[in-house]
This record gives C-alpha cells, sequence and structure tokens, in this order.
DNA sequence: TCGCCCATGTAATAAGTTACATGATTCG
DNA sequence: CGAATCATGTAACTTATTACATGGGCGA
C-alpha cells in the first residue's frame, strides 16, 4: 500500500507519466521512498483499475506517446485519509550495520576501509540535499505551508546524512586508535 | 540474501533455535535487521539445505523439543566473504515522511500530534539503547574487538533515535510557530 | 556510430507480511 | 481459569528486485 501512496503524493500537484514519475522517484520523494520503473507502471496499472488515478494520452512528434496520470477525487480523497493515519516507527533495516556487528570475522582495514566510502557516499548525499536547500528554502519561515512540509523531509535527510557521517567518525577513530595499539 | 546473512550472523558465537533467534531478532541483531518467525524458520530450512547450517535436536523435558541450529564451517566461509563485500548505501524508506511530504493536505494539528507521537516512540527506542550501553558497554576502549564491533552498532542506534527526536523538535518548532501566525 | 534519453512494459524470482495452526507449561 | 511463554511450522498473499524486451531521436 505504501508505494501507492507515494505515487499518489507524487501526483498531487501536478499530473506525470510512469518515466516522470520513475525519474521524481530518484529525487524528491525518491529521497525518503524509492521504488523502480517496473514496480511504478505495475502499480499505476492497479491505481488506475481503483480508479484513484486516470490517465490522458498524450501524442509526441519525435518522442514516444506518454501516458499522463492524474489524481481523481477518488484518490485524492484516499490520500488524505491515509496522510491522518498514524503509522508506526520504520524499522532500520542495514547491510552495513549487519556486516559491522560482525566486524571481527575479517581483518580490522576491510571494515575500516567500506566505513570510509560510506562517509563519502553520505557525504555526497549531504552536499545534493544542501545545495536544495540553497536554491529553494533560502527562509524556511516565511515558506508558505505547501513548501514548509517538503522542507521539513528535506531537513530530515539532511540530519540523516550528517548522523550517518558522525557515526563513521566516530567509528573510524575507535577503530583506528585500537590498530595503532596493536599493529598487524 | 540479506536475511540469511544476518541469520547466520547471529549463529557465529553460539548456536540458537528458531525461538531464540525470534527473541534474538527482537533486540541485538533485530535493532537494524528485523524478520518476523515466519521468515526465520523458512530461511533456516534453505539455509540447512545449503548446509551453511545443521541442526541439532534438542529434547526437553516438560517443554518442547526443539532444534539448535549451528554454523557450518562452509556457512562461515559464506559469511565472512559477504562481510568483506562492499555493500551499497541504503536507501530510506519511511511512510511518516510521505505524510510529511504531502501535509498540507490535513490540518496542521494532525501532523503535529503524529510528530509528537512519534517523537514518544525514538525517546523510548533511545532510553532501552542507553541502558544497554549502560549496562554492557561502560569503557569503550577497553572493549576487546569482538565486543567493540556490536558497540559500534549499538552507537549507531543511539545516533539514529537522537537524530529522529531532534527533527521531530525543529519540525513541531516550525510548525507551532506558524500556527501561532494564523490560529485556526 | 555509440551511448544516452525518452517511454513503456512483461516475466521470473526473491523477500516480506498476514493469517492459520497446534499444544504443553507456568505464573498470577 | 486465563494469559503468557516456549516451540515449530504451513499457506496465501503482497511487495520488491532482477532480467528481459523494444525502439526512435539526438548529441559528441
Amino acid at each position: 500500500m505504501a508505494l501507492a501512496h507515494a505515487i499518489l503524493a507524487a501526483l498531487v500537484h501536478q499530473p506525470r507519466s510512469g518515466y516522470d514519475l520513475t525519474k521524481y522517484f530518484e529525487r524528491s520523494i525518491g529521497f525518503f521512498w524509492n521504488a523502480s520503473h517496473q514496480q511504478i507502471y505495475r502499480e499505476l496499472a492497479k491505481l488506475e483499475a481503483q480508479n484513484w488515478i486516470d490517465s490522458e494520452a498524450i501524442a509526441q512528434a519525435s518522442r514516444p506517446d506518454k501516458k499522463l496520470y492524474h489524481l481523481t477525487p477518488l484518490g485524492h480523497q484516499h490520500l488524505t485519509q491515509w496522510v491522518a493515519e498514524p503509522c508506526e516507527a520504520v524499522a532500520m533495516k542495514d547491510d552495513l550495520l549487519v556486516k559491522v556487528f560482525v566486524g571481527s570475522l575479517v581483518s580490522t582495514s576491510v571494515i575500516e576501509q567500506e566505513l570510509a566510502r560510506h562517509r563519502q557516499l553520505h557525504s555526497e548525499k549531504l552536499a545534493t540535499y544542501k545545495t536544495i536547500q540553497q536554491e529553494y528554502f533560502q527562509a524556511p519561515r516565511q515558506l508558505p505551508e505547501v513548501d514548509l512540509f517538503p522542507y521539513l523531509t528535506l531537513r530530515r535527510g539532511i540530519r540523516h546524512e550528517q548522523e550517518w557521517i558522525d557515526w563513521c567518525d566516530e567509528a573510524l577513530e575507535l577503530l583506528t586508535k585500537r590498530s595503532d595499539d596493536k599493529p598487524v
């Protein structure tokens, strides 16, 4: 159900094609709910069958035709209802932490390298988010409500990536101190 | 594949039954990789078929018999290999953020209440983690390597919950300021 | 001319959730 | 006497991932 709602959410302010949605799920909403194009097309078919969205065929010259999907009043209603429902806190699910948990199985340097690599990945993501923040959200207190909510999700992304980086630093420091004590 | 490896990781230092594993996935490893008992039993059957684990029937008086699963040398080898492999950063996937993203569809107080509730959930989890930290990991720099790695995962849990709380506070502050400006 | 962008899908497999199913013991 | 704990599973269903499939236009 959750992907369905994420798609409806992506259609609230404008119609989009499957392709557009796929792109949108690589930025924006995709920062906290990702989906592949295969999933999206399948879900769009279901949503249309339920009449939560409808589609409009757009013929294009020098490009494949596309189907623009719109939220129907029914879809809008279901989405609104869902937003108002309480939800559970999601559990973390992270490969890297499982690996770190049994990190003693391999040489410490293997874990150190992996932590350094992830630190890099997260700082790149952080940089992306900060760029978006500077470009679109300069004065958060003056934002109209419609934009304030997406801003909050961006803030969560920024905090999340920062938290990752800080943890990697803490972990690397502890591991490095240790390998200094007992050199290989 | 990931659940399989999480189970192998849970069996590294001691054999466990399906039931034990289920409990273990409610604490410890479960803090960053959760699984239901149904999933666990299914996966155990697969792992045993592959000879990555083997089982020993334990007859018990006044309790149902149980099967204790041990990691085989083959399983140990596969786990070690997997730990040494690099992995991708996992994407966030969070219902609440989708809801916040389109929070303008509902009354601000609905979102505020939900944020307050989640703040509460996360501070409870944080308290749990901090208790574990105090009980088992008082002097991290003196920890033997085998315990240092689990300690690092606990630190991640603590930072993660703290980050959640901080974000909830930031979001609530911004929303509250706003609803003060324009009372309903 | 090679690869990327646009554009949409199907099929097979893997993973996860929900519901169903059983049954003894122990504690309040 | 009822609820929780111990203990193990099957079945149905929903979601997600990976691989396969097609094909024109456009820029380097």
